[in-house]
Formats: structure tokens, C-alpha cells, sequence
DNA sequence: TCGTACCAATGAAACGATTCAAACTCGAGC
DNA sequence: GCTCGAGTTTGAATCGTTTCATTGGTACGA
């Protein structure tokens, strides 16, 4: 009894047969008012809710999509979800999310469950590189967006932002303003994101003849590992202090700063200038208000949720790579001497 | 041809019973291994996945777990999703992931979709007060466990952080400091943890004849409602500042820290003390650290997932209300001199 | 009165898995 | 040679929808 009612049990209930209760519910046009009427009702009294499962096994697919980000805690992500999320909802369909946590085994476990509830389709920020697994999953069919990483366009669609770009930019600020000896923080370098960003800085200092870039590698993306980087650099001592630093993103700016304001020994920007990427809320809430490179999150998760229905829509495989520019957002931490 | 393989297929393929695919799949026991090679080897070569729609609507029930939370992109909600997939993943589910965004029409939304879903149970931190709608769930048997709200053991399990405790625990070490002219601010007291935080927050001070609190209510909870508060305390100048402040998150009272420091006028903790609550990771990086009541977040979202299972096993519904005490977190914002 | 057209409603078939009673195989034991 | 039982394998029935060819009914024009 505790059964939750079919939609058999609605029809027997309101005498009609079951392909009419399945028309009420999907072509309500094709069924007569009075008919119509005595059908609700009865969804209505027998709390009815349609079984998804049963649906989409007749349809051949869900009403999902499958979306698998590199670490939901990451401020970056989390924008781009929810735009993902709303774009979804425009086209009827609803969002998996799942967290891959930058591990390539529980990106493969995810890439599985995905398959298994037969996504329309799948948003896909990878691990590393792109790898048979991914590879497979369009040889089967599966309509798949690469978020936040370039791919070849004869393979995949994807949204991207323009890391070398965003990278040049924020070199290129830190020169303009008369830094000269750069340091860039990030890692692991086999993160392409990282290793963009890191190339579009070289480019700019070597612009600059008398500009240099060290490179110090991070151990992941966060506010602790960009705090051991500081700490690194605050035991250095003055002499050997970079006058200007890009961080690969805000988390791993703001641990520096933290390492480097704590102490009370170096100020930003006097000493230091700092830079971050992502421009997350909190760029502006910080000890000193962080300069940092905006990406266009909300465009960024929209834009794949469109190519996605593109992919689904048309039968032919036409790919499309979306570049965003990225866009500098000038704080205290260059030298901006009034704040916000 | 391009149409996923069944397991039909892979019976054919191997020369075998379709209840023989199932079982290799299944209980692997009881199939002999010269089958069981065979089988895989089909499997392998017809790249067949299982399709979990129809395993689902044989099995009456999903392996999906649904989870609506108020808000992703706050990271006390972030850390709970991610100890929910964590320990949902080893109880072997996945789970689904909604944003209800504080809106009741999303939340709703979401039950229904979920709902269709056939999710084995549903973790739900709700809109406003327990409705109907959620009754309706517990009458239609969808196991629900409610997080970070307290509800009656009569009706439902569930999860929550003593806000009551924790807003004492703050306003506590305002006044054992030396404060006596405080602030709450947070908004709107609809919802019952701010509402909560504040009533402990007021038990607290009638402990002191001297102490008063004033309540200040803000547009919502983010860093852009904490600014304006603290706009408008700016304005009031000097002598009507209160002389500690609990904010009903930390995000606003990152706002309100940012407006009393932009100003140089006030300092904090000096003229002002300002404690927050959640302690997010950025509290540590603020202009000035900030103090905060630290919530368990990752037990929260374990313990969730827990009593969802037990719910879930066990027929006879007894519910359980699990209540975690926070934590106080003292750091210079509320006058400790040396940082961190 | 009949034929035609149209609109509603019908209900069997299909989707792809799991389940389970029944059938089969193969030795061991008598 | 026959029986018994354990171990395997079989395949029809089932879950709850959607689909679609078919049927029933009504109205209108010839």
C-alpha cells in the first residue's frame, strides 16, 4: 500500500486507459477538457509523481547532464555551476555535478556513473590531459563540452578563457607599473591552466629587457600552499624578495599575502606588488584588496550548456572551441593607491 | 548502429542467457569463470554500459542521493556537499546535487525532480519553514533528513549546528572582552539560524546589567549586504558605533570589515571588535583576522548521509535529531593582539 | 442514408535491466 | 544403470512509462 502509485493505478482510478494519462501528461492538447480534468484529479489523489527511470528508459535518454569540475570548493567552479545550472534549467534539463577533486580515478568513476544514468550530455573540466577514457566516450556517442580547457576542435566543443592572455595581462601590468623582477606561483605545472598563465608572463617580460621571471612551483592551488610559498620567500630576505608576483589564481595570492603582510616586514605594494587570477568575492576583501585577472565564469558556464544542446541537437559532429578574454582588474596590491 | 549495446547484445555476442550477462554483473559467484571470461570479453568488445534507468525501474529505487542546499556557492554549504559525496560515495550512491538558491519556487523544483528521480532519500536544507511539501514527502515515505535545521524527532531525522550555543558562545566573548554596546547583524530573522543566533546572542548579554544589543538587520548574508550595514554605521559616526559587532555570517561581517576599515577612520578591534560566524577560510585572510564560530561541516554532511542510511534500512521510522555544538575561533579581530 | 473527416481514447508493444522457478549437466553413490 | 543433489544456465515475467496503429464517436456535406 505504501507503493507509490503508477500510472496505471491513476488510470484505473479515473477510468481512462493508461496512453491517455501518459497524453494528459505530455501532449495535454490532444486530450479533451473533461477528460483532462478527471485525470488530474486523480494524479492529484493518488500523489502521483512520474517515474523518471521508466520515462527515459522508453525515451532512450534523461533529462540530465553530467557535469564533472576539478574542485567544487574553488570559488571559479561554483560560478561556473550555477550559471551552468540556470542555462540548464532554460533547456528543461537538470545538472549531476560531480567533483573529480583534480583525482583521475574518481573523474573515471564519475565519467562511469554519468554514462550509466545516460546523460544527454556531458560538461567536462578534465583531469590533466585528455585521455582515452574521454576519447571513448565520444566514439560512443556521447556528446561532451570540455570546460575551462582548450581542445581540437575535430574532436571535442569547448569553452575556454584565454590563459596565455590572462597570463600576459597580468605580467604585463606588473612591468607597466615598474616591476622588474617577477616571480610567478603556481602549480603542479602539468595543470595546462597553470602552465598557460605561465607562459603568457614570460612572453610579457621578455618585452622587457631588464625584466626577469622566477618560477616557484605551489603544491596545489590553495590558500595554505600559496602560505608555505610566502613563508619561503619571507625567509629569503629582502634582498632577494621578487618586486613583483603573479599568482596562478586568488587562493594562492591571498596565502602569500597573508605570509608576507603577517609578518609585518614587507608591505604591499611598496615592496611587493601581487597579483592574482579569478577574481573571486573575496580579491577585494583582502588585507590589501588584490588586483587579479576576472574571468567570465557566468558566460563561461552558459556557453558550454549552448554547445552541449548544439551537440545533441544536430546529428553531424561540428565542433566548436569557445576563447574568452580574460580582463584585469586593477587593485591596492599593483599599486593603485586608492583602494576598491 | 550507433545505439549503445544491451545486454541482450552481449548475450548474443557470447552465447549466452541474458540472465547470465545479469548475472556475471550482479553475482559473480554464480557464474563458472569459463563463462564469466566470456561474458567480460563481450562486454569489453561491444563497449557495453549498463544502463541504470532500467535497472532502476526493476529495482524500484535509484542509487542517487538527492541533496538541496540553500546556497553552493556559501562555503558552509560546500564543505557539507562534499562530505555528503564522500560518505554517500562509500555507501556506494552518487549524489545529486540542487540549488535552491533561498527560493522556495527552486526548492521546489527540486523535491519534484528529485522526486521523479526516485532518489533513495533526500538531504535537504530547507527554504523558510518545514511546508507542506516536505510532509508530503515523509507521507509518501522518501526517506529526508534535514540539514542545519533542527526538526521534530517526530517527523524527521536530521543535522544541525546549536546556532542558539554558538550565537552565546559569540556575544559570550564580545562581553568577556570588555564590550558592552553590541551589534547583531544579520537578516532576514525569517531564518531560523540567524534568528537562533541572535536569541543566544541576547541570553548572553541579559547576563550583563550593562551590555546592550542592538540588532541590525541586513539585506541577506553576503559580503555586499555587510558593506551596506557597515556604510550606514560609518555614517552614524563615532559616538553611536557600537563597540562589538557579531554578524550572523562571516560574509557579513567581512562587508562590515571592510566598510569601518576603507575609511581609516575606525580600527578594529580597537574602537570596534567583530566577530563572524561559519569560519570560512577567508576569515583567516581578512584585513583582520577575523574570530568566528567554526561549525562542523564535514560532520555535518557525514552524519547526514549516516541517517539517511539508517533511514533508508531500517522500515519503522524512528527519526534522530543529531546537534553539533560549535566552536569558538579567537583571532585579532575581537582584540587578540598577536595574529593568527 | 451514407461517406468522409476529424477528434478522443484505447491498449498492446517496446525500452533494458533483474529475478526466479525451472531445466540442464555432471559426478558421486548405490 | 539409476537416483540424487549441487552447481550452472536458461528465459519468461516484470518494473512504469511512451508510442502508435486502431477503434469509437460525432458532425457535416453530399
Amino acid at each position: 500500500m505504501n507503493r507509490t502509485a503508477s500510472i496505471k493505478d491513476v488510470a484505473n482510478h479515473a477510468s481512462v486507459a493508461v496512453g491517455t494519462v501518459s497524453n494528459v501528461l505530455n501532449y495535454p492538447d490532444r486530450v479533451s477538457q473533461r477528460t483532462k480534468d478527471r485525470v488530474l484529479k486523480a494524479i492529484d489523489e493518488l500523489g502521483f509523481v512520474r517515474n523518471d527511470a521508466a520515462r527515459q528508459l522508453r525515451a532512450g535518454h534523461s533529462r540530465t547532464i553530467g557535469l564533472i569540475v576539478l574542485d567544487v570548493g574553488n570559488p571559479f567552479f561554483t560560478s561556473v555551476v550555477r550559471a551552468a545550472e540556470d542555462a540548464a534549467a532554460l533547456h528543461g534539463s537538470a545538472v549531476l555535478l560531480g567533483d573529480s577533486g583534480h583525482d583521475a580515478g574518481r573523474e573515471a568513476n564519475y565519467i562511469d556513473l554519468f554514462q550509466e544514468q545516460r546523460v544527454q550530455g556531458l560538461l567536462i573540466s578534465p583531469v590533466g590531459d585528455v585521455t582515452e577514457r574521454l576519447d571513448l566516450l565520444r566514439e560512443r556517442g556521447v556528446p561532451t563540452v570540455l570546460v575551462d580547457r582548450l581542445a581540437d576542435e575535430a574532436k571535442f566543443s569547448s569553452v575556454a578563457v584565454d590563459d596565455d592572455a590572462g597570463g600576459y595581462l597580468a605580467a604585463r601590468h606588473l612591468l607597466d607599473t615598474g616591476r622588474r623582477r617577477l616571480a610567478f606561483v603556481g602549480g603542479p605545472t602539468s595543470i595546462r591552466q597553470v602552465a598557460d598563465r605561465l607562459q603568457g608572463a614570460q612572453r610579457a617580460v621578455k618585452e622587457e629587457a631588464d625584466a626577469t621571471l622566477e618560477v616557484l612551483e605551489s603544491e596545489g592551488q590553495t590558500v595554505l600552499a600559496g602560505r608555505s610559498v610566502g613563508n619561503m620567500l619571507v625567509e629569503r630576505g629582502r634582498e632577494n624578495l621578487p618586486d613583483g608576483i603573479f599568482c596562478a589564481n586568488d587562493l594562492l595570492a591571498l596565502g602569500v599575502m597573508q605570509s608576507l603582510t603577517m609578518t609585518h616586514t614587507y608591505r604591499i605594494p611598496e615592496d611587493v606588488a601581487l597579483i592574482g587570477y579569478d577574481d573571486i568575492d573575496f580579491a577585494v576583501s583582502a588585507v590589501v584588496p588584490l588586483s587579479s585577472i576576472r574571468q567570465p565564469t557566468e558566460a563561461l558556464g552558459r556557453t558550454a550548456i549552448e554547445l552541449l544542446a548544439e551537440e545533441v541537437e544536430s546529428q553531424n559532429p561540428t565542433h566548436r572551441a569557445v576563447v574568452f578574454t580574460p580582463e584585469l582588474v586593477v587593485r591596492q596590491s599593483t599599486g593603485a593607491s586608492s583602494a576598491v
